[in-house]
RNA sequence: GCGGUUGUAGCUCAGGGGUUAGAGCGCCUGACUGUGGCUCAGGAGGUCGUGGGUUCGAGACCCAUCAGCCGCCCCA
């Protein structure tokens, strides 16, 4: 039996929870803002679905899926992502017959089978949202806007939105071959590993961190002189858009993600704190997911947002876990008052009052270093003298200022 | 998946072939017979990541393996 969570897992310890919480309760609050509801969706769904949605070359999928075969032979994958599940599940149950445009969010564990390090795990969490069926550029400006309350919530600063176009399948296509023309010679002498990646998407490129890349695109044709005249307008109204709510963002064609379903505007959100896993969020536009699932098309957009990573621009912003505050702790100061600190707790308790004492019976200085550890507002001390007039004493433990009181008002 | 690096007490780390493996912090007890944070004294706590090997002798050296971290790939 290894007695080590599985790698590239992690538990989330009591000190730490309480974070957990402050972040989920943040996106519920900003969702509601923007009026969005939830959906909960399996944590494993059929291989099929994610392969055919973000691409059997896309490395997600392409080396990065949990995928199994179950007992029944079903080939199943632990969800790597969370847009295509949700667009299961609305196609499943003709959610956008109730009208459309249709808001959605999540939050859900996901599961990729790389190699972890800091910011990347095997599983990590995710909040996302949906706008299903709205072709406008305003759809756009509001996910990013949602995204940026999400941020600002949670006190995570120098953000920065990086934007790009990367067309429609066909564009794309045409822009690739171009592309790879005019590369050809430099990447005749390159590792064949990397040429095969080149050839399977040669946008990718433009992704990469490598000076050598780099210096071999300068020149190279830009994705932006071949997109359809409807993208290239699209874009710009998307801008505009941003510009009007009020959202800074960056032009970065380095931003091309790795899902195939993607069409025209894709974003990422990045955080100085995260070293080279530096992306906090990413998403986009989705206009013919829903069609290539079989569903009545409806363009959409949708942004994944990284929980353990909002968490790290968190720390680094300097956020502090602080485990969760206890009302009074309960002590006994002579040995004869414990069946009372017991009795107390118990209809403290029943009035919705937290509390707690020393199961062990230990001596009264431990008593107090246990309820400094508890971060116990108040102590309420019995000992003979209060037993035997019933009143306790109440010492507030950050002032040290204590007062004896009839036990009746502590219970009201 | 590729390259590198690290793993000794709850935490941060020292020990780099030679008796019973150490420190600081934390934890427990006492000084303090009814009062926490400070001080002092004592105490508990270790499969030296795991498994092999070399050696008279391994925490240390070698191999494998597991896990973390850094970079790449990729992304949340």
């Amino acid at each position: 039996m290894r007695r080590q969570a599985p790698r590239g897992t992690q538990d989330v310890l009591p000190a730490q929870a309480h974070l957990w919480r402050h972040l989920e309760g943040a996106f519920e609050k900003t969702m509601s803002l923007f009026g969005y509801g939830e959906i909960r969706t399996p944590t494993f769904e059929e291989y099929e679905l994610f392969a055919r949605t973000s691409g059997e070359t896309s490395d997600i999928v392409s080396k990065e899926m949990y995928d199994f075969m179950d007992k029944g032979g079903r080939h199943v994958a632990l969800r790597p992502e969370g847009t295509a599940p949700v667009m299961r599940a609305y196609i499943e149950h003709s959610l956008g017959e109730a009208g459309l445009p249709l808001r959605l969010w999540y939050c859900a564990p996901m599961f990729r089978y790389g190699r972890p390090q800091k910011g990347r795990l095997r599983e990590h969490h995710q909040v996302g949202l949906e706008l299903i069926g709205s072709s406008s550029p305003y759809a756009e400006a509001e996910v990013a806007q949602a995204v940026v309350a999400f941020y600002t919530a949670l006190g995570i600063e120098g953000l920065e939105v990086r934007l790009n176009c990367i067309g429609r399948q066909e564009s794309r296509a045409r822009y690739g071959e171009a592309l790879l023309r005019h590369l050809s010679g430099w990447l005749a002498h390159q590792e064949p590993e990397a040429q095969a990646s080149a050839e399977k998407n040669p946008m990718r490129l433009w992704d990469s961190k490598s000076p050598e890349v780099q210096e071999a695109l300068r020149g190279a044709p830009r994705l932006s002189d071949y997109l359809e005249p409807e993208s290239a307008d699209h874009f710009e109204a998307v801008c505009g858009a941003l510009d009007e709510a009020e959202v800074e963002y960056v032009l970065d064609p380095g931003i091309v993600r790795g899902l195939d379903y993607y069409t025209d505007t894709v974003f990422e959100v990045q955080s100085s704190a995260l070293g080279a896993q530096s992306s906090l969020c990413g998403g986009g536009r989705y206009d013919g997911l829903i069609g290539a699932l079989g569903g009545k098309d409806a363009p959409s957009v949708g942004v994944g947002m990284g929980l353990e990573r909002a968490l790290l621009a968190m720390e680094e912003a300097g956020s502090k876990p602080v485990p969760d505050e206890l009302e009074y702790y309960l002590i006994a100061a002579s040995a004869e008052a414990w069946p009372r600190v017991r009795r107390a707790a118990r209809q403290l308790r029943a009035a919705g009052v937290s509390c707690q004492f020393d199961l062990e019976e230990r001596p009264l200085k431990s008593q107090f270093k246990a309820a400094n550890r508890a971060r116990a507002a108040f102590a309420a001390i019995w000992g003979s003298d209060e037993l035997a007039s019933g009143t306790v004493t109440v010492k507030d433990l950050k002032s040290g200022v204590q007062a004896v009181r009839p036990e009746s008002e502590l219970f009201s």
